[in-house]
DNA sequence: TTGTTTCGATACGACACCGTTTCGTAATTT
DNA sequence: AAATTACGAAACGGTGTCGTATCGAAACAA
């Protein structure tokens, strides 16, 4: 599409540059916080001029938007036959993901602008939440099948108080368990009694 | 001790210049946020010399951190002798609470500074949530005196599924229904099974 | 009254970042 | 080769905040 098509006459732009100052823009994110951020010190980490940031992008939210935009996991659906397994994927999974200072950083940037710039929230949520939240109504679906649950339970809802769990441990770790062992406890409690047979514990 | 203790030769500190720095501050904070907060727009708002800011904290961490515990929330138990009508009390409490921008900012301040500086969280903890924790405990504790729920339930827990699906709604919100019909259902899912006679819904 | 401290106001130099522009060079198409 | 576009670097004027210092007035104790 740009590499290929010789639509352009000039010098292509450079992708190196592009990923330097996306990676760049990913660091300081996660080192100062979006406000703390400037984009003359994402020139400076990335060793790009300010003037390829500002020919690309006009403002530090178009910048960090498609930076947190590029980062993209690769998401995989646990099904290891049952559901507390593949619960536990899940988590450990998201552990990975969130407990990292860009995780931190990213979230409080949502939080942050999400009463006057709703940008950022919308992006974590189509391109991070919305797929693991169909993800985890695969797992659930499964389960279900298995008659492992209740067929009424709602996966969305189940699926958003796991995550909120997870957000608020993120801020307020736990301080007599990990934050998975913590994430896994309440997880039971929200499933304990929807299970059919609790077969252990 | 301060007005009434004849320590002080020279003239006492002004009481309504430091309500006054406070409040600018409160506002401030919910409205542009921590980081875009200056020094100099709190003292304009108060209509405070920014020397006399300086006088008495050493920098904007300081002076927020003091803002934010100074605003003691009346905390009232709520005692209906139905455990949901209980809930729906505090839901609604909490609402009214948290769905402000200063409620908003004051969750994103936290989580930015939540890796290197934890003063923020600590001060919403004790003074926010350990309150409301020890609250909701009673709340459960009646239940359970009621036979209304089961008595191995985990109070803290609930209390800490309970804020974090509010925390979590507030950042994304739903869009079917409104915050606090949401917050309901997931206490619903929380608590459904573990109600001993589901006395309705 | 005298001494002390705080008050609000204001000015200060310093610094960081803003967004733009210019420059000479590099890369690619025609 | 010529035209075109992007590159990194640097400089621009402008803005906002920093933390400090100074000022005369005000408030209080002795």
């Amino acid at each position: 599409m740009s590499k290929t098509n010789r639509k352009t006459p000039g010098r292509p732009r450079s992708v190196k540059s592009h990923q330097a100052m996306l990676k760049a823009a990913l660091e300081l994110l996660g080192e100062v916080g979006f406000e703390a951020m400037s984009i003359e010190g994402i020139s400076t980490r990335a060793g790009v001029g300010k003037s390829t940031i500002y020919r690309r992008y006009s403002s530090k939210e178009e910048l960090v938007a498609d930076a947190v935009e590029s980062i993209r996991q690769d998401l995989v659906i646990p099904n290891t036959g049952n559901l507390w397994d593949d619960l536990d994927e899940l988590v450990e999974n998201a552990a990975q993901i969130t407990l990292t200072p860009l995780g931190r950083q990213t979230v409080a940037m949502i939080i942050s602008s999400a009463c006057s710039n709703s940008q950022f929230a919308r992006i974590y949520w189509t391109k991070y939440l919305q797929p693991r939240r169909e993800a985890f109504a695969v797992v659930i679906e499964r389960a279900k099948t298995r008659n492992e649950i209740q067929i009424n339970l709602d996966p969305g809802l189940v699926f958003d108080s796991m995550s909120a769990i997870m957000l608020y441990a993120l801020i307020f770790p736990p301080t007599a368990e990990s934050w998975t062992e913590y994430v896994k406890r309440a997880l039971h409690l929200l499933l304990q009694e929807a299970s059919i047979s609790s077969q252990s514990e």
